[in-house]
DNA sequence: GAATGCTTGTTAAATTCTTGACAATCCCTT
DNA sequence: AAGGGATTGTCAAGAATTTAACAAGCATTC
């Protein structure tokens, strides 16, 4: 069994998909699943499933498959949502709500506490349940509840010095909605960049093709 | 010079990245760039760069680099944005209204021109320019304005049944934003499901390494 | 409880992808 | 107009990834 730091990038970004998958089968009250089935599924190879599960160790059994529940729960922890990351949004506008309302960030290990915004007009509105604050309130709030994730949902041209302030306030972790890459200077800061037009393309590429 | 179906889809995921950060240098008035300058922009190496923009015929000049604008158009038109996709949303909630806002769909060949929901709350009101209509007025609308592309932006129950109609009513492609992955049983309809999730868990796994 | 049939973990081969190197060639300066 | 410097296109080596194959082992059936 390889150490995690082993395991190869290609490996690590199907397993947010194998999650998925999983849940949606205990969803369906299923116990069990074959490499095979679980395969045919999601479009891929059974070799492949076998290959990428085994980097963490054998969960299989020879002539029954996978356990659902346990295979989902292994996977969980490997991508750490058994943690209680606090989690603060940055960004009140449209994509803001979107994020914060489609996102099930509680299943995921980040608990999602704070909403900031710069316009009178939304801060005091609630979404999913959390007040809006006005950005005069980040300083403080940081300093009492030190967020180690934050998600920037606004205009590009103020994402930068934000990002920047929040690492002063301790942030260690930055998921990017601007569309353009956050590029961060510092080490042991983690970026996340989210590029939502680019399967737009990939889709106007196919549709072309 | 290889025919675009011989490109392998490594090189394809990556041409909406350079789209994007040529897309940066226009704005900053630069002309020309360097496979060098460009890689130490986007953190990859220029070897990968030269060898992915060779794939469609060498755009560059040995001693000064490439045109930025000139590469811009190139992989524009690779990857189809000097189309006219006629583009459908379904779903004006909270993702439909931030997806509407926040792409520039206009920019990636795709004219986005009606948004249907279901909620009469919802029906009626204005997103980015564009009247929000009832679902009721989908099927003539459709077979008025022929859309080639759907967005889907509504409740995963709903998403497959909306999907079969819409196939039935001409629509080729669709960008599925419904946290499940639509898996359509046609020949020729192409599906690009949007796993927004997956990035934040690339980023808890990540910053608990 | 033995036999049959599945399905895994694992190895090795095949394929694909990335990187490094360099000749060819174009720009730019003088 | 010639020479120096820069940068491409391309080839080939090296890595990494994916696929195929199969022995080992468990479940299920009879």
């Amino acid at each position: 069994m390889a150490k995690n730091s082993d395991i190869s990038a290609s490996v690590i970004k199907r397993l947010p998909r194998y999650y998925s998958y999983l849940e949606d089968l205990i969803e369906e009250n299923a116990e069990r699943i074959s490499s095979k089935e679980l395969a045919a599924r999601m479009k891929t190879t059974a070799s492949q499933i076998r290959q990428d599960l085994n980097c963490f160790g054998g969960f299989g059994q020879q002539g029954y498959g996978y356990n659902i529940k346990a295979l989902h729960n292994v996977i969980g922890s490997i991508l750490g949502v058994d943690k209680e990351y606090q989690t603060i949004m940055i960004g009140a506008g449209n994509l803001g709500k979107a994020v914060t309302s489609q996102i099930s960030f509680e299943k995921k290990g980040c608990r999602l506490t704070a909403i900031f915004d710069i316009d009178p007009d939304i801060i005091g509105q609630t979404v999913a349940g959390i007040k809006v604050l006005s950005i005069d309130e980040l300083e403080k709030f940081c300093k009492e509840n030190l967020p180690s994730i934050a998600v920037l949902c606004l205009p590009k041209d103020n994402t930068f010095s934000v990002a920047k302030k929040l690492i002063d306030l301790g942030v260690k972790s930055f998921w990017n909605f601007s569309h353009f890459d956050l590029n961060l200077h510092f080490d042991n800061i983690i970026v996340e960049n989210v590029h939502l037009g680019d399967s737009l393309l990939m889709l106007t590429y196919k549709t072309q093709q």
